[in-house]
DNA sequence: TTTATTTATGTATTTTTTTACATATAGAAT
DNA sequence: ATTCTATATGTAAAAAAATACATAAATAAA
C-alpha cells in the first residue's frame, strides 16, 4: 500500500470510478500514468480493498468500474491518522532560473512568459471547475460545503489550487517586470 | 542528461561545490538523495561537463570539489532555450483531504495543524536565507540583484518560495477555520 | 571513553515512475 | 474511405528515485 494506492482509495471513497477516470482525476494531486493505475487497481482488488464491475457502454468502449469496500474505507481511516509526508515539488523552471544569467535576458523572458501562460490557462480551468462543484453541491453565494459533504475535501483543495495559481501568476508577472527587456548594456 | 544533471550544472555554474553541498542545495528545487548525486557527478565528469579536484580539510573529512567546464556551460545555455516542462507537485495531504469526511474532524484538524507548523518553520528559514543573500550581494533596502549577478536567479526563486509559503500558511489557517472544532452533531 | 552528530563519499537493491509497446471501440473530421 | 481523437485497458522495458548497506574522519556531548 503506497501513497498512490491510498490516493485511488481516497477518490473511490466518494464515488465508483473506472481506472481511466481515476487516472484523469488524480493528476492534479499525484500525477500518475495509466500504466501505474491499472496494475495497482488489480492489486487492490486482490487485497479486497476494492471491487470491480464490468460496465457495458454503447457510445464508448466498455469499462471496469471500481468500488471501494469496507476494508478499503478502514484502510483510509487508519491512513488519515498518520501525519502526511512533506509535499514534493519538482520544477525545472527553478533550476533554469538559477543559471539564467548565462543567457540573454530575452531567452529568460521566454521561459517565464510560457510559464505565465500555463498558469493563466490553469486559473481559467480552476474557476470553471469551482463553479461546477458549487453547482453540483447546490451552494449559495459565499457558502461552502459542510464537513460531512463529499465535496468538502474537493472544495478546500480547489481553493488551494486557486490561491497557489494566483500567487504563481503574480510571481511570474513580477519576474517578467524585473528581467531587463533589452540586452543589458555592458559598461 | 536528465533534469537532475542539468540542475547540478546549474548550481555549479555559479560556484564550485562538493557532491555533499550540491545534495543539500538542490533539495528545495529538485529533491534528490546522495545516492543519486554521486554517480551522476561521476558521469558528468566522464562526459567532460565538470572537473573534479580533491580538497583536503583538517576540521572535516576531505571532499571532492566539482567545477563546471565550458562544455557544461554550453549545455546549460542550450538547455535554457527549450521550454521548461510543467512543474510536478505530489502532496499526500491533498489525497488525505479528499477523504477527510470519513473521519472525525479532530483527526483532520491534526493533519492541517501539522502542515501549518511545517510551513511556519519553512517561512522562518526562508526569511533568514533571503536576509543572508541580500547581505552577501551587498544590497540596500528594496534593491534587488542585477540580471548579471549570480544572485539574480537565487533571489527570484527565494521570492517565489516566500510567496508560496505565505499562501500555503494562509490556506492552512483558512482550512483550520472551516473544519468544525467539535464533532459535528447529527440531526 | 563511549556515543551521537555532522560531514563526506560511495554501492546495491528495491520501489516508483515514465516511456514504449499493444489492442480495441466509437465518434468526428477530412 | 481514411485519419484523427477520445475513451478504454493492459504489459514490457527503461529510467528515476528512495531505501538500505557500507565506510570513515572530525567534533561535540554524555
Amino acid at each position: 500500500m503506497n501513497t498512490l494506492a491510498y490516493g485511488l482509495l481516497s477518490l473511490l471513497s466518494h464515488s465508483s470510478l473506472s481506472g481511466y477516470d481515476l487516472m484523469l482525476r488524480i493528476q492534479p494531486f499525484w500525477p500518475a500514468k495509466h500504466s501505474q493505475i491499472y496494475p495497482l487497481l488489480a492489486r487492490l482488488e486482490r487485497n479486497g480493498m476494492v471491487s470491480c464491475e464490468l460496465v457495458q457502454q454503447s457510445d464508448k468502449p466498455d469499462k471496469k468500474v471500481y468500488s471501494i469496500n469496507d476494508k478499503g474505507i478502514a484502510a483510509l481511516q487508519e491512513w488519515l491518522t498518520v501525519p502526511a509526508s512533506d509535499p514534493v515539488m519538482r520544477d525545472e523552471l527553478m533550476l533554469k532560473a538559477f543559471c539564467m544569467s548565462h543567457v540573454d535576458p530575452a531567452v529568460s523572458r521566454e521561459l517565464f512568459a510560457a510559464r505565465l501562460e500555463h498558469y493563466r490557462n490553469k486559473l481559467e480551468r480552476l474557476c470553471q471547475k469551482i463553479k461546477s462543484v458549487r453547482q453540483v453541491d447546490e451552494l449559495e453565494e459565499d457558502q461552502m460545503p459542510s464537513y460531512q459533504s463529499p465535496y468538502f475535501g474537493a472544495y478546500i483543495m480547489l481553493n488551494k489550487a486557486l490561491m497557489s495559481c494566483r500567487t504563481n501568476i503574480e510571481w511570474c508577472e513580477w519576474v517578467l517586470a524585473v528581467i531587463p527587456v533589452e540586452e543589458a548594456s555592458v559598461e
